[in-house]
DNA sequence: TTGTAGGCGTTATCAA
DNA sequence: TTGATAACGCCTACAA
C-alpha cells in the first residue's frame, strides 16, 4: 500500500519548496511559470490531491455545512435538501446530512457532532427544543433554519406563509359552499407550522362568521396511516358530518385519503379534500388531490444562499424569508 | 469572540500533561483516579470539546462516511438513505451527502471530494460510470455499492432481485388470464436494475409461451411524467392494447397512472397496473396501486453494515447481498 | 518570487 | 502512571 502523497512529495519531485507548491495549490500568491509548470506536472504525475484534513486544521473552515431535518424520507425534507446540495455543490460545499426523528435528543446530539467537526454553517429544520443551545450556538457559527421557526430566537430562517396557506385553502373551500369544514392536525405543540396553518384555517371560519366547531378539529397524536384514518372515519360517521377535509401535512393526508378510500366517498360530491403539502401523485391520480403547494426545493436553494451571505460576512444582520405557497385546486374541492 | 478552548487549556486547569488529558479523552491508557477526576472537571468547566479536525489528521479516520445517491428527493432513496443513517448514527458515524442527479462527472467530482476529505467509507448508488476509478478507489477505500451493481467489478453490494420482482409481477399478471403485457422501461443501458427487471418480464412470458412482442415494450428516453404519459396514452389507444401495465420505476409509474386517469380507464376492469417500488401513497389510494416493493430502509441498513464490516476488517473479502422483493397484490390486478 | 520555520490541535512513542 | 517530544499535512508570516 503506497504512503499517501504529500506536498513533500511534490515539492521534492518538483525541485521546488513546500511553500511554493501551497502557493501553486491555493492559488493567491505569485509563482514563477517554470515552477508552476514544474509543480502541477509533479501533481498530476503523482496524482497528488491536497488533504482536505490539514487544510482545515490550518484554516479552520472546512468547506461543509451541517444540514439537519426531521424526516428526510418525507418528500418535503428530501426536496428541501436536493435544493441546499443543488446550491453547495455549485460552490464546492459538502452537506452533512442529520436525521433527527424529531427528537430532541438526537437533535442535540447531532448538534454537538457538528460543531466538533467544525462546520462552516449549519442548515436546521428544528425540532422546536433546544432552544438555548441553538441560539449559543448560533453565535459562534453562521445557521439558518428552515421550515420551522423557533418562535423566541431572531435567527435567520427560510419559511413559508402558513397562515395565509391555510387560509386560503379554507377560504377555496368555503367558496365552494361549504359550511363544514374539518381540520386534521398534527398534536405537537412545539411545531410553529402546524399553528400557523391552522391560525390560517380559523381566520377563515371568522371571516365568514363560520363557528369554530371543536367537533370538526382532529388533533392526531401519532402519525400513522391507520391511527389517522381511524380518527377521521369516526368523525365522517358522525351524524352531521364535515363535507371538506383540509390535512395539514403529508403524512396526515395519508391516513384522511385512506379513510376516504376505505368508506368509497366520492370526492368531491361527497367530500371534499385539501392537502397542506403537495406530493407528485397528487397531480396524477384519479381524482386529482387539491393540494397547498410548498416550494421545499427552492426553499432549499435559499436557505443555502443565505447560509453563504452568512459565512461570508461576519457579522450579517439575521435575515427571515418567507416564500408563498400555492393553491393547486384540482379535482377534490 | 473567545479562542477556542484546547487540550493545553485543559492541562493547565487540570495541573496535568497535555498527553494525560488526551488519554482520558481516547480512553484506551491507564490514568490515575485523582487526574482523571481532576481533568474531567476542567473540561467541563471550561466547556472543551475535542477537535475532530486535529484528530482526524492525527489518526487519519474521519467517522464519516459518503453517502453517494443518484436522486435523494426520490422515495426509494431517502429511505436508503435514512436506513444508512441509522445505522451510521448508532456507531457515530456521520455522512456526507452527495447528489449526482444520474450525471457521471458529478458523481466523479464527489468521489474526489470524498477522498480529499478522507471519508473512512462510501456507500455508492452508481451512475453505471466512473468504472475504473471505482474500482481503483475501492482499493484504497471500503466501499459498498447499493441499489445497482457495475456488472464488472466485484466489489460489495446490497441489491436486490430485480429479475425475480419483475418476474412475479408479469406472472401474477398471467395468472389473472392477462395475454398482452405492456413493459414501460427507462432508455438507460447502464443500469443493471432496469434490465434485470426486463428480464423477469421477459422470463415470465416465455415460460407461459407467450410473444414477447416489442410493440409492448416503451422504452422512455426522459422521465418526465408528460412524456410518458404521452407514450402511455399513444400505446393505449392502438387498435389491439395490451389488458397490463408493468411500470419499471416508480417515477416511470407516474407518467403511466396520469395515462390511465386522462383516458379515465378504470382498473382493474379496464387495465390492470403493477408498478416496481412501492410508494406509501399506493396503498392508501383508490384503487390501491400494486406494486413490487423494496425493502429500501434495510437496503440501507445493511448497506452500512456490511461497510463497517469493510472499515473494521483490513481484508474483508466482497460481500454481496441479494433482498428479496415483495410483490403486493392489491386493487390494481 | 522563493524558502525557512512555526504552528493548527491532536495522538503516539519513548523514557522516566 | 506520567510527561516530553515528535509527528499528522498543510498554510503563512517572515526573511531573503
Amino acid at each position: 500500500m503506497p504512503r499517501k502523497v504529500t506536498i513533500q512529495d511534490i515539492s521534492r519531485v518538483a525541485g521546488a519548496s513546500p511553500s511554493t507548491v501551497s502557493r501553486v495549490l491555493t492559488g493567491n500568491a505569485s509563482v514563477s511559470p517554470e515552477k508552476r509548470l514544474a509543480i502541477e506536472n509533479a501533481i498530476k504525475q503523482l496524482n497528488y490531491r491536497p488533504s482536505h484534513i490539514a487544510r482545515s486544521l490550518k484554516t479552520s473552515t472546512t468547506m461543509s455545512v451541517g444540514l439537519l431535518l426531521n424526516e428526510i424520507n418525507n418528500p418535503f425534507y428530501s426536496n428541501v435538501a436536493r435544493g441546499v446540495e443543488e446550491v453547495a455543490n455549485q460552490r464546492g460545499y459538502s452537506l452533512i446530512l442529520c436525521n433527527t426523528n424529531e427528537d430532541p435528543e438526537r437533535e442535540l446530539q447531532y448538534l454537538h457532532v457538528l460543531q466538533d467537526k467544525q462546520v462552516d454553517g449549519i442548515i436546521l429544520g428544528p425540532t422546536g427544543h433546544n432552544v438555548e443551545h441553538i441560539a449559543q450556538l448560533a453565535e459562534r457559527t453562521p445557521l439558518v433554519q428552515i421550515d420551522r421557526q423557533i418562535e423566541s430566537n431572531k435567527l435567520s430562517a427560510v419559511l413559508v406563509d402558513n397562515e395565509e396557506g391555510g387560509y386560503q385553502a379554507v377560504r377555496a373551500f368555503i367558496n365552494k359552499g361549504h359550511r363544514r369544514i374539518a381540520l386534521f392536525t398534527w398534536h405537537k405543540p412545539t411545531i410553529p407550522t402546524i399553528a400557523h396553518r391552522r391560525a390560517g384555517y380559523e381566520r377563515a371560519l371568522r371571516e365568514a362568521n363560520l363557528p369554530i366547531d371543536p367537533t370538526l378539529v382532529v388533533d392526531i397524536p401519532e402519525l400513522t396511516p391507520e391511527h389517522t384514518a381511524e380518527l377521521t372515519i369516526a368523525l365522517l360517521r358522525q351524524p352531521d358530518p364535515p363535507t371538506a377535509l383540509f390535512a395539514l401535512n403529508n403524512r396526515i393526508a395519508l391516513g384522511v385519503i385512506s379513510a376516504i378510500s376505505q368508506l368509497g366517498l366520492k370526492m368531491p360530491q361527497e367530500v371534499s379534500l385539501i392537502v397542506f403539502d403537495d406530493l407528485d401523485f397528487f397531480a396524477v391520480v384519479k381524482p386529482a388531490i387539491s393540494a397547498v403547494a410548498q416550494p421545499s426545493f427552492q426553499m432549499g436553494e435559499e436557505a443555502m444562499r443565505l447560509l453563504f451571505r452568512q459565512i461570508e460576512t461576519p457579522d450579517c444582520p439575521a435575515e427571515i424569508v418567507i416564500l408563498p405557497t400555492e393553491l393547486i385546486l384540482r379535482e377534490t374541492v
